[in-house]
DNA sequence: GGGTTATGTCGCAGGAGTGTCGCAGGTAGG
DNA sequence: CCTACCTGCGACACTCCTGCGACATAACCC
């Protein structure tokens, strides 16, 4: 599964050193520079951690944290100076489940992240049915079943394939697949869902040609049968 | 019923994997990278068990043993380099309960920890059945059979196979490995894993190159036939 | 219908992911 | 001290993935 992290700072190099990071360890990154864009773009895209730097321009990031909270359960882990070590405390206060110091080591940091997404994932993963009529996920097992049989998917396909059934129905525009899947990276292409959808249409429909379960909703993007 | 353990090490690393694991098994986790700290918070807390290392700046963990055994039956489990033999001797003549030796097997340890815990309280359930197949581990020998007959692994090798097994079929990544195994200082590496799964296969499948138990999941990791 | 845009189709080439195996330093046991 | 084994490492081979481009086809608009 492609875990999503959020990241709240307003110091570019910090911000970008954090992508990095997280992109190397195979999370999606979110990112805001300030309060208010933190605060939309978590409610927009739900997140599964969200970093929040103290000092922001604007709104402090103690409101946010409040703010987040008031509304999700998503884990939120403080990035914040030494110095500020009261601030510390009050952001636990305020709902905070974790926080590091700068100067952070960047792998405590992914550490940590893994440690609240663990904490976090645990129950819902299991449960989710990803079923769409013969297509069965395992998400355990990270395989695809169709009508009892495996069918071998590259790893791309599987969570794309996994996006959609769980969008259950919903349309899901390229951009949208992109950015869940792929992640900001790759924002300059158009036809790799194109083409990715094709392949999986050969390996998981009767007649590729006449899709029956993975359709193309012309102008927006494509979806699974209901 | 949720177990504290006590962590006393100063490496960040170490302890930061320690912290990861011990949380994987559901215990609570302390903290401290001092003697006096760690002491203090043992007689704050009353943890379950502590984790000590030997070469702690300032006061010498030998010293904290010594403090500890003074006023508590807190089992204790020293966690020392392997070239320093007489301080293990030391240790446990200082009231220490074992020992592991760095570069420790995370798997181990855990293990060792629950023998303390149940030493020092009564409970719960560890005979696992670790079953795959022809495949069947006896944990308290350490011993792997195949088809009734004995194979011999090496420690990693059983440990390895021990997680693999215990997930039941679900994909292990890599890193998961890395950590829950290894668990020490080889974040660096990637192909260690590969490796190991290779060396197994070679005494655990028929035909090593065409895996019917240890299966690659490409882009994703290894599993255990279900 | 004709033009235009969106999507399907498919082959290719570079690259990522894995299997395989030999080597060398280290460790344990005799 | 010697030997056998363990284990991390690197090199190479090979498979499969995947982004890309080019063209074909289908849907839409007038």
């Amino acid at each position: 599964m492609i875990r999503t992290v959020m990241v709240v700072e307003d110091d570019d190099a910090i911000r970008m050193v954090l992508r990095t990071n997280l992109e190397d360890e195979g999370y999606r990154v979110l990112e805001a520079t300030t309060a208010e864009q933190g605060l939309v773009i978590v409610q927009d895209e739900q997140p599964d951690v969200v970093l929040v730097d103290l000092r922001l321009p604007g709104i402090h990031g103690l409101d946010l944290v409040r703010s987040l909270r008031a509304t999700s359960q998503v884990p939120i882990i403080i990035v914040t100076a030494q110095t500020d070590s009261h601030d510390v405390v009050a952001g636990l206060e305020a709902g905070a489940d974790d926080y590091v110091t700068k100067p952070f080591v960047a792998k405590e940091l992914m550490a940590r992240i893994r440690t609240q997404l663990r904490r976090s994932a645990q129950p819902e993963e299991d449960g989710e049915d990803l079923t769409c009529g013969p297509i069965e996920l395992h998400p355990d097992a990270a395989e695809v079943m169709r009508n009892g049989e495996q069918v071998p998917v590259s790893r791309i396909e599987f969570f794309v394939l996994a996006e959609l059934i769980g969008a259950k129905g919903r349309v899901l525009s390229r951009d949208h697949l992109l950015r869940k899947v792929w992640g900001y990276g790759n924002a300059g292409d158009g036809r790799v869902v194109d083409n990715l959808i094709y392949r999986l249409r050969n390996k998981i429909e009767d007649d590729p040609a006449n899709p029956e379960l993975l359709l193309t909703v012309r102008g927006f993007g494509y979806r699974m049968k209901a």
